[in-house]
DNA sequence: CAACTAACAATCAGGCTTGACTGTTTCTTT
DNA sequence: AAAGAAACAGTCAAGCCTGATTGTTAGTTG
């Protein structure tokens, strides 16, 4: 029954399974063993797909797992949007808005950003892969947030500031995970950033 | 002239300047090469240290970096101190506080804290060696702000938050350095994150 | 001053990764 | 249906890193 479903798969579907293999893939290395050990072999075992044919798709490293955190930004935005547009209307949608964007930091998948950026640093091939796709997600972060506040946007500045400050708080509270540093809990940190965001934003918590 | 000096060096003597030499080529390594490129050969290459020297010292890699780390760690700490120690009576502490915090993660060596913390994350023998080094940092971190600033750290909790916050939001500004990403500048956030900080500590900008 | 310990030097083998090369199968177009 | 293009598979050599092993020098203690 399925034979004859997947008798016709035409080359594009072929392509992007194949792809798509290959980037969940990498991710799920990345997250695993970090970028040393994020071998395109390894890469290749896992996905299912020969050497050959992720040479083919991505003809280097850098190409691959760049392409991977694309492929993982472009899932984080379409979740953080339907998840928005799930919300009940009775919500505190700001207070929802930061847990809804710190829910997409704690995904397991996340934890390979981390390792590209980090790599990044002082890998000019792969810099030169990723800076164009984390602008362009960044961008898209800011759009899409003053299209949910457009009210709390007006004065551009204040705005884009406070969320660049969140986003930098979020980051920094995911890059010293797992270390189990003391200091104040994860929820208590959400809660006082969700607070400076309100006041930032010139509206008192709710 | 040197020579009568050099004449008798002490054993504690001999190793401490070894250590030293292994520990800075070990950071200089981390900065230029990253973890991936820190290589205990290219170490002890560039201490002008013998490879058996070094793992008499450090017996490995993982030992090596980490001890390097918490040799960061505490020229930054005395620094911050010598700096704050210095400050003109007149100014602002709480702002002065925060920029000088700022230069400890914008020193060029801050990085090789990226490449480990990234590292430790799928490696649990770096985890080991690092993870009290950087607690003990942090609480650090803590005791002395609260020794800086103790008028506001009379409620413990809002204080200890709000600096968690800032050193999350630095730490994050830290890592997404060099990708030239978009958005606020740095000086814009600082500016921000200490009208937040004074906001949180219930104490108005002067 | 002699035995002993710590510091230091040099070499080596095993294991692993990268990207190139060549050959085969599957789809599309005419 | 046949030819051409794309996708896919397997193999390989070169290069590199890690940590163990063995041997030598400098300093200390009784």
């Amino acid at each position: 029954m399925q034979q004859a479903v997947r008798a016709r798969r035409t080359q594009a579907e072929r392509t992007a399974t194949t792809r798509a293999k290959l980037l969940d893939a990498a991710l799920e290395c990345l997250v695993e063993r970090g970028y040393a050990g994020t071998t395109t072999t390894e890469v290749a075992d896992r996905a299912g797909v020969s050497r050959g044919a992720q040479l083919h798709h991505f003809p280097t490293r850098a190409a691959l797992v760049a392409a991977a955190v694309e492929h993982l930004y472009a899932r984080m935005t379409a979740d953080y949007q339907a998840g928005f547009a799930s919300l009940s209307p009775r919500a505190d949608r700001l207070r929802a808005g930061v847990d809804l964007l710190w829910s997409m930091f704690t995904r397991r998948h996340f934890a390979a950003v981390g390792e590209l950026f980090t790599a990044a640093r002082t890998d000019a091939e792969l810099r030169a892969h990723l800076a164009p796709i984390a602008a362009h997600h960044e961008a898209n972060v800011f759009r899409l947030a003053r299209g949910y506040f457009p009210d709390l946007a007006r004065h551009d500045a204040r705005f884009d500031t406070a969320l660049a400050l969140i986003l930098d708080a979020m980051n920094g509270m995911a890059a010293t995970r797992g270390l189990g540093l003391p200091g104040p809990s994860e929820s208590t940190r959400l809660d006082t950033l969700y607070t400076i965001a309100a006041q930032a934003f010139g509206e008192p918590a709710t």
